[in-house]
DNA sequence: TTTTGAGTTGTTCGA
DNA sequence: GTCGAACAACTCAAA
């Protein structure tokens, strides 16, 4: 009697309870991954995710292969591919790490009725996340709706402890059901290849991810909190890709930072090994978040937002998607987003933040544009990040904050590398002109060699009428809700 | 029970 | 140049 082992968003071999468990069973192991597109519906992965989830799977199975083992891939609804499983194989238990996307929740509750009832044991474990999302409660036993006492509460209880190295040895089942190939799938670009900067900048996979921690935890984690506001830098961890799909787990990002702290300092979180973990609560906030208000992604979880009249210019998204806005910040993070899948964290609040409150396009807008273009897209994190820089969302930015793209540029870009390195057109300005081009002399531009509104765009908006603008359209919400 | 203080990421204005 | 104040409303927990 063989036990499937349903891969999904745990792409690992270690801390991954389901095969852990699944080994003490002692029976064969099937393993599968199901591409589910049709059950996700508008939420399977985006063109960048695809590109990633190709990597990851042939990582996975290689690192199965390594062990005696394969990986099974189908393609349909869970159900459907694991009743068929079933038929072929006799096998009699399917185990699995849980999901927390809405649609992923509801297939849950009759996939495992269904299993139950034909005397298949049914049984799934937590993979990715220190604590489930309903173990963290305030005093009056609701879910939290602010970050500071969630993380505290958190910080209280502490990471559970992270499961075993991956195995040596997976035992096979006696044959191998037929398999699709990988290649069919087509979730890799052919033409345009547009990933040939994704391919500079990632290792998608196990050893990829664990790479990428031991070296983050021997050093840049202690330099953590003043460096991870520089986008021009390497001072954030760029874990994001891998947490999501599961290549590696928070609580091994967390033992593994607790524990080189603990040697190299002898405290175990010593100031940026603490903000650093913060961030691993903020992915846990959102997906306590996206638990306990499934609506998180589609509705502001303040519902007066959704009076804001919000622009439709389909030119202005363009600029903005394109980098294309006349401010330099804005327009470097756009397009180390295209070119590279992924994009600094301080420069996506600042490009976020332009969309909503400079152009007043909808915060879905953006988010939908991150799902399908972010390596890393995650509906709890995209959705929550998105409401919290709109201000609608938990835990909200006060309406009156809305970032100046040059200020920003000027304080977390003061010598210019990011945007010289994603702005190169701009590049000969002097850093005091390079955020705020528009400002130059016509000799300083010349010397530069820039035309403006020819080799580079005009802001599209004025920063202080933009900004008088947004903050009329939050008043006016404020007054609706009286 | 009620009150009070504090809360990831900011900007502008006037002194 | 630097500095503090002002800019909502709401959530949570401690007093």
């Amino acid at each position: 009697m063989t036990t499937l082992l349903w891969f999904s968003r745990d792409l690992r071999l270690a801390d991954n309870p389901a095969l852990a468990a699944a080994i003490v069973r002692g029976r064969p192991i099937l393993p599968v991954f199901i591409l589910d597109d049709e059950e996700a519906g508008e939420r399977a992965p985006g063109g960048a995710s695809r590109w990633w989830l190709h990597g990851s799977l042939e990582a996975l199975r290689a690192d199965l292969k390594a062990r005696g083992s394969n990986l099974i891939l189908r393609r349909g609804s869970a159900q459907a591919v694991l009743a068929e499983l079933i038929a072929e194989t006799g096998a009699d238990a399917v185990y699995w790490n849980r999901r927390y996307e809405p649609w992923a929740i509801a297939r849950t509750e009759p996939l495992k009725a269904a299993l139950t009832a034909r005397g298949i044991e049914a049984r799934s474990f937590n993979a990715a996340l220190l604590r489930e999302p309903w173990t963290i409660k305030t005093q009056t036993g609701g879910p939290y709706r602010v970050f500071t006492p969630f993380w505290r509460a958190l910080r209280a209880i502490g990471a559970e402890a992270p499961g075993l190295h991956a195995p040596e040895r997976i035992i096979a089942p006696e044959a191998w059901p037929q398999s699709d190939r990988l290649e069919d799938w087509a979730l890799q670009p052919s033409s345009p290849d547009w990933a040939s900067g994704f391919r500079e900048q990632w290792t998608p996979g196990e050893a990829g991810a664990q790479a990428r921690l031991a070296a983050f935890a021997a050093e840049q984690v202690f330099d953590y909190t003043g460096k991870r506001n520089l986008p021009g830098i390497d001072g954030t961890s760029r874990l994001s890709p891998h947490l999501h799909f599961g290549e590696i787990g928070p609580r091994q990002v967390w033992a593994a930072v607790t524990a080189e702290a603990m040697v190299q300092t002898g405290d175990p979180s010593p100031e940026g090994v603490d903000v650093f973990l913060s961030e691993i609560a903020w992915r846990e906030f959102s997906y306590h978040l996206l638990f306990h208000n499934p609506t998180l992604p589609s509705q502001a979880l303040h519902p007066e937002f959704e009076a804001m009249p919000w622009s439709h210019g389909r030119k202005a998204l363009r600029a903005w998607q394109q980098g294309r806005t006349g401010y330099p910040i804005v327009d470097a993070g756009m397009r180390e987003l295209w070119t590279t899948g992924w994009m600094h964290n301080r420069v996506r609040m600042i490009t976020a933040s332009f969309l909503i409150k400079h152009l007043m396009i909808d915060w879905r807008v953006g988010e939908a544009w991150f799902w399908d273009t972010l390596v890393d897209a995650d509906l709890a994190s995209n959705s929550a990040s998105w409401q919290w820089v709109a201000g609608c969302g938990a835990d909200a930015a006060p309406y009156f904050r809305i970032f100046n793209p040059v200020l920003q540029g000027e304080k977390f870009d003061s010598d210019g590398a990011y945007v010289r390195r994603w702005v190169p057109e701009i590049a000969g300005l002097p850093n005091k002109l390079l955020h705020a081009p528009w400002t130059a002399k016509p000799h300083e531009l010349r010397a530069a060699g820039v035309e403006l509104g020819r080799t580079y765009p005009r802001p599209m908006v004025d920063h202080a009428a933009a900004r008088q603008r947004a903050l009329a359209a939050y008043d006016e919400i404020k007054k609706g809700r009286d």
